[in-house]
DNA sequence: CCTTTGTTATAATGCTTCTATAACAAAGGA
DNA sequence: TCCTTTGTTATAGAAGCATTATAACAAAGG
């Protein structure tokens, strides 16, 4: 899976890392079972440091996306807890819609984003 | 308007702040051309420090929520651009949307749950 | 003339991010 | 058995951000 890493962007290194791996999934690019290259190795094909990567697959592991197996590394293994993600979900898009909502963006306009975005989601 | 801090919370202050002023404008409780409270008098009455304010306004002012008036203080006043407002919405929504796909949750669950958000936005 | 307004400057403190170096036990392969 | 690789942990430093504090300024209004 590619990898893609802007320095000159304001979000932190480890969540562009989370984020990616996490889109790779939605996307199915990484499937259950599937290692995640170590955190020595991926670190050096991207240029950053080895705990730089640790600390995204510990955040991984802890929102429940990867497994960490001392013999394979880390392993994509979805922990499903949808009451805890619908939660989160509900937090993330409270500040969007009201930003959007305010800008003038109608709901019928959110619904065709969300179909648009979601297409590209091919897990459900 | 009621502004409430967390100050245990892990996001920061005056993106506390700026989070609840879109949303008091997206539920149409501040509303075109009311004020805001001075810097001095809203960090004296939340008990925060006068640049904490005035950085969350500074931002508002900056993503056309606000503008500020030497005589009035900081004005609520919409800069429409829906096409910015759009792209952004999708960038917020790209991560969130990722996650809950691999957690499990439907295109219409998140349709339900848009819906349920908008209902309390009531500028469209 | 005095107060209040936003704005700006400077400095100190604490926290987060990122890097660097190092070491450890566990597992696998030769 | 020995060597390498794995995740993990500890420690330390540099840089940047968040927050506070004190201070000063010009502009506007009463």
């Amino acid at each position: 899976m590619l990898i893609e890493i802007d320095f000159n962007s304001d979000e932190a290194l480890y969540l562009q890392l989370r984020n990616q791996i996490i889109m790779g999934i939605a996307t199915m690019e990484l499937r259950e079972g599937d290692s995640l290259p170590s955190v020595r190795q991926l670190a050096e094909h991207i240029g950053i440091n080895m705990h730089t990567v640790n600390k995204a697959y510990t955040v991984l592991k802890q929102e429940g996306f990867v497994k960490v197996d001392r013999r394979r590394g880390a392993v994509i293994a979805i922990d499903l807890n949808k009451i805890k993600a619908l939660e989160e979900l509900k937090k993330d898009l409270f500040v969007a819609l009201a930003k959007s909502s305010c800008k003038g963006i109608s709901r019928q306009e959110v619904h065709e984003l969300i179909d648009e975005l979601y297409s590209e989601y091919h897990t459900i």
